[in-house]
DNA sequence: GAGCTGTTCTTTTTT
DNA sequence: AGAACAGCTC
């Protein structure tokens, strides 16, 4: 029956041995589409079906939404009758450990209460900003102070007492976290941080269970499954701890728990623990400077004590492009083919990124007139600023493209301030979302801070009495006192109510008319947005049937309980914080009508997807194209031997995207900053007999329009040139040139520069070029950074 | 707070 | 290289 199942969906012999394992503790290092998803799906049903396992009792965790998403789909493809309660300890590691501190954990020994809100790390980092100037701290480089929190968090948890910077802050932490608990809500990282001390508080799940006693039946788990684990970081590894630890204190000898679900109870009672399965990738790491410190991948292998098994058979790309990427492997195995086609790796040279955008665009064309379909090809490069030029002539030229940029509710000023609305009446502790409510420029009462904080203020005095009172007789109440009001009022007016008021309701409720100015320009377009998201809400917030909305059906579900209106739209703050809501509608937009979770229909349709190396993680095309593969660019200059590694693993993880056709590209003129004229030191490192070379000039030769389209543009350069410097020049230039003709008869190189125009070249190293420019004077220019070229 | 000198970073992005 | 900031002086 067991082998029956797994032969039904052909798993490799390391594939089974995967869903087979048994260990306490087992991580898969899983090379490259190697069937690391499937593997992860079959060991679940596998458990479940084979084992009885029940679902509840597994916690799958995974990194991204994007990830999570995926899990549950082609679980509920496999197995259609699944429930979504069944599937509750699915998500990603900060879901997971929201669902855990909302209905599970005593989160008040912590410092919260249960109506807890989550903060976006932008709301944070504001917070942060607050307190540096309320409590005079002296903390530096503010402007980049997101990024400082995140970064330096791990080392003030590892107890180290003082910044890098030196300066103060590892004071603002702890008086941040007291201002979250004050204003009852979480970050991101509290999320994990909060969940895992919890979770390892000594306490057994009863206790717990006393503690809140809303916490329900046994949620234990029996396991935990992990996708991507190369990619967590510390606090992320201390939670899996925690969870696989919690409840061990309970005396051995006890007799076990009460097994719910009586005869579905686990086989695996004689380990008394609960196990871990985790799967990932060493050679994909490719985030860790965002503070994930060493390999976690080992790190985590390491913890657990966990046996090590691999999957080293892609079933994705031909030969010839597994073996130029072996040779990028830093960890494991070489990567063993499936197939028998030997792809094509092109490697070629274009003139600047102007002329390969005109080059592909052509390229891209004839493949789809052969019969690739435009989805089935991307472009890859380094920096998002690359795009620009693609999409300017892609767009010039007809081929249709999506951009991989995500769009938030950020993106809308009059939906990031309603969330603000929203976020202060679900949790009226959010003094700072009150205030910034009331002092947004744009919207509400357009207060300044002092009169913000009267208003939030005041009302703590006269707490509801006097309000009510104000609505009646005596002064007259004003715009932004009454619609802070509102928001205070909010759970209380909505109290005892399961279904969902109607967008109008809501928009009347809060007087948004008159927040929203009805005189201002962008008026139309704001109500439109603010309806538009409200009904939306409301649809996912009403109660029974909350499926519609689109996309992420199981995540949504969790609001079809009996629950009052103003709890709803908690959730619904909660999980937009953490789920982010995107759209993935590329270029428009703009008014809102793409806003909530994606809908179907942008997925498929047939474009060329154009996205950063790191946006291609996870993903597959028959055709990449790889761009600006040139020193300083790929790999990006880099600062030590750690980052240039990770760059290593960048390019790896680009070129086994590939399934056919792989093509590398190298700038003669790259005009990055920092980038050189030559080519990639990666290039040198694939193997010369699977490459075709075209350089520039024979490419030329075969297609003369390009030549004159780079005709055009040098041309262009230059007459603007020559406009900027009339006069002058012409008269210098001789003198000069003959001067040095005559200091070095022997050979003068002639160099042009963007701004200086002609020049001749003095002296060089490997460092640094000198130029002699006819009415500029000698310039020094640092190789890496000048637009110095030769001609 | 203008003006100086010295220092640090420049990129990638998820929750 | 050049931007952007920190920290100093007057």
């Amino acid at each position: 029956m067991t082998e029956g199942n797994i032969r039904q969906i052909q798993l490799n012999e390391y594939q089974r041995a995967a869903v087979l394992d048994d260990s306490p503790a087992c991580v898969v290092n899983a090379n490259v589409g190697s069937g690391k998803t499937t593997v992860l799906i079959e060991k679940i049903l596998y458990l479940h079906l084979e084992r009885h396992v029940p679902l509840e009792q597994m916690i799958v965790l995974t990194f991204t939404n994007k990830a999570a998403d995926e899990i549950t789909e082609r679980l509920l493809r496999r197995e259609p009758g699944i429930r979504p309660e069944q599937v509750e300890g699915f998500g990603t590691f900060h879901s997971v450990a929201l669902r855990l501190l909302k209905n599970r954990l005593p989160v008040e020994n912590a410092g919260w209460t249960k109506e807890f809100t989550v903060m976006d790390p932008d709301e944070e980092t504001d917070l942060a900003l607050d307190i540096i100037a309320g409590q005079g701290l002296k903390v530096k480089y503010k402007n980049r102070l997101k990024k400082r929190m995140e970064q330096e968090y791990q080392a003030y948890l590892s107890g180290k007492t003082e910044s890098r910077y030196k300066d103060d802050l590892f004071r603002l932490y702890p008086l941040l976290l007291e201002e979250k608990k004050r204003q009852n809500k979480m970050s991101f990282a509290d999320l994990l941080r909060v969940a895992s001390e919890l979770l390892s508080d000594g306490k057994t799940e009863e206790e717990h269970r006393e503690a809140s006693p809303e916490s329900g039946k046994s949620w234990r788990p029996a396991w935990i499954i992990v996708d991507e684990v190369q990619d967590s970081d510390s606090l992320q590894l201390e939670f899996l701890a925690a969870l696989r630890d919690f409840g061990r204190t309970e005396t051995p000898g006890k007799g076990g728990r009460e097994k719910p679900g009586g005869e579905n109870a686990p086989e695996n009672h004689t380990f008394s623990g609960v196990k871990l399965f985790a799967v990932g990738d060493p050679n994909q790491v490719i985030y860790s400077w965002r503070g994930t410190g060493e390999n976690m991948f080992f790190r985590l292998k390491h913890r657990f004590a966990a046996r090590e098994l691999s999957l080293p058979v892609n079933y994705r790309s031909d030969v010839s492009i597994l073996e130029a990427a072996n040779r990028f492997m830093q960890f494991g195995e070489k990567i063993r083919g499936s197939r028998q086609e030997t792809g094509r790796i092109v490697v070629k040279n274009h003139y600047d990124p102007f002329q390969e955008a005109e080059y592909l665009a052509d390229r891209i064309r004839s493949l789809h007139e052969d019969g690739e379909a435009y989805s089935g090809i991307a472009v890859f490069y380094r920096l998002q600023r690359q795009a620009e030029v693609l999409t300017k002539v892609f767009e010039r030229q007809g081929i249709p493209f999506e951009l991989s940029v995500k769009r938030t509710l950020k993106d809308i000023p009059v939906l990031e301030w309603l969330l603000k609305v929203l976020r202060f009446s679900v949790n009226s502790a959010d003094i700072q979302s009150a205030v910034n409510v009331l002092t947004d420029p744009r919207y509400g009462g357009k207060c300044t801070k002092k009169k913000a904080l009267e208003i939030v203020r005041g009302d703590g005095r006269n707490k509801g009495k006097d309000s009510r009172e104000t609505e009646k007789g005596g002064r007259k109440e004003s715009g932004p006192e009454k619609l802070f009001r509102r928001m205070r009022e909010f759970p209380e007016y909505f109290a005892g109510r399961t279904e969902s008021p109607s967008a109008e309701e809501l928009f009347a409720y809060f007087g948004l008319r008159e927040a929203l100015h009805p005189a201002s320009e962008g008026y139309a377009g704001d109500e439109h947005a603010v309806m538009d998201f409200l009904k939306k809400m409301c649809g996912v917030c009403s109660g029974g049937g909350a499926a519609e909305a689109g996309g992420n059906e199981a995540r949504q579900t969790q609001y079809a309980e009996q629950k009052d209106f103003a709890e709803r739209i908690r959730e619904f703050v909660n999980s937009s914080a953490l789920y982010g809501m995107k759209t993935d509608a590329g270029e428009k937009a703009a008014d809102g009508e793409d806003m909530l979770p994606p809908g179907r229909g942008s997925d498929t349709a047939d474009r060329v997807k154009l996205m950063t190396l790191h946006a291609s993680k996870g993903l597959e095309f028959n055709v990449v194209f790889m761009i600006g593969v040139n020193q300083g660019l790929i790999p990006l200059r880099c600062r030590s031997f750690e980052q240039e590694e990770e760059e290593r693993r960048l390019f790896f993880v680009g070129i086994t995207r590939a399934k056919r056709t792989l093509e590398l590209s190298w700038y003669t003129n790259p005009g990055e900053p920092g980038a050189f004229g030559e080519p990639g030191r990666y290039l040198q490192m694939i193997p010369q007999h699977l490459m075709e070379r075209e350089d520039i000039r024979s490419h030329e030769e075969r297609h003369g329009n390009l030549r004159r389209m780079r005709r055009e543009v040098q041309e262009q350069i230059r007459k603007k040139r020559d406009g900027e410097n009339i006069g002058d020049a012409g008269a210098e230039r001789k003198g000069t040139d003959t001067g040095q003709a005559a200091d070095e008869r022997k050979k003068v190189i002639h160099v042009r520069h963007k701004k200086y125009g002609n020049g001749v070249l003095i002296s060089e190293d490997e460092m640094n070029v000198e130029v002699e420019f006819p009415g500029y004077g000698r310039k020094k220019f640092l190789k890496a950074f000048s637009e110095v070229e030769w001609i």
